[in-house]
DNA sequence: GACTTATTTCAATAAACGGTGAAATGTCAT
DNA sequence: ATGACATTTCACCGTTTATTGAAATAAGTC
């Protein structure tokens, strides 16, 4: 990956919206949700949600399909895991010690979190 | 971590200048560099350094340390960890399997990502 | 104290973003 | 084909962002 590939993932992921929008298909992936589903549970104008789906959808994190008169929405999951790959490649090279010790004294599940790697 | 103090630290990193001044501090955690050290690394004026920079700070993503007449910079590793998992938190969210397959399927080395978890 | 170096602050400008309402598109049911 | 519904597109406007150059601050050196 690009930083510029990346730098417009982190974009699409910026606005508070777009963040809450994104994290909600992140929860119903794989099957995704169609716009109306998405719309009962955000407030937001449906104007301004498909504005921000658009550029969700723009960036890659999310496809969208359509599906008799309804549109689904899909988060795409791998381009999420490599973007964190992509700002967590390089931690703290050639001090793994010190980056687990940054991991142990996270307040998150250890599972959840990316291992950092030896330089 | 709320919605949106996260959409700021996705916005913190979603300029290519800035990402790859954060992933510059990221490689370089936990010591940190100093503005000149930086700048030798990425071409970009001094002054459009600093307003990054800070920009980085603010969000929280970075400190600075006054040293001597430098000034250091240090990614905050924790944080950053947080930040992902709030995306990841509720990925697959009761489907756990196919959250698997994502990861399996992925090009990035399997201990970089992060486990999906059951609902 | 004067000088150089490291870094930031300020002011200005062009470009991009976010939200809103009205209108358009496309699909299903009658 | 008419009407209702789901969703998007368009045009508008105020706000925010990125970059630049010039000037300010602040710390070491002579």
């Amino acid at each position: 990956m690009k930083t510029k590939q990346a730098s417009l993932l982190f974009e699409a992921l910026s606005s508070d919206v777009r963040l809450d929008l994104f994290r909600l298909l992140v929860k119903n992936a794989p099957g995704g949700l169609v716009a109306g589903e998405i719309s009962k549970q955000l407030k937001i104008s449906s104007t301004n949600l498909s504005f921000h789906l658009k550029a969700i959808v723009h960036s890659g994190l999310a496809s969208m399909e359509k599906e008799g008169r309804f549109m689904r929405y899909r988060a795409n999951i791998p381009l999420m895991l490599d973007m964190i790959a992509y700002l967590t490649a390089e931690c703290c090279s050639g001090n793994p010690e010190e980056c687990q010790k940054y991991r142990a004294a996270s307040a998150v599940p250890e599972d959840l979190l990316p291992k950092c790697r030896p330089e």
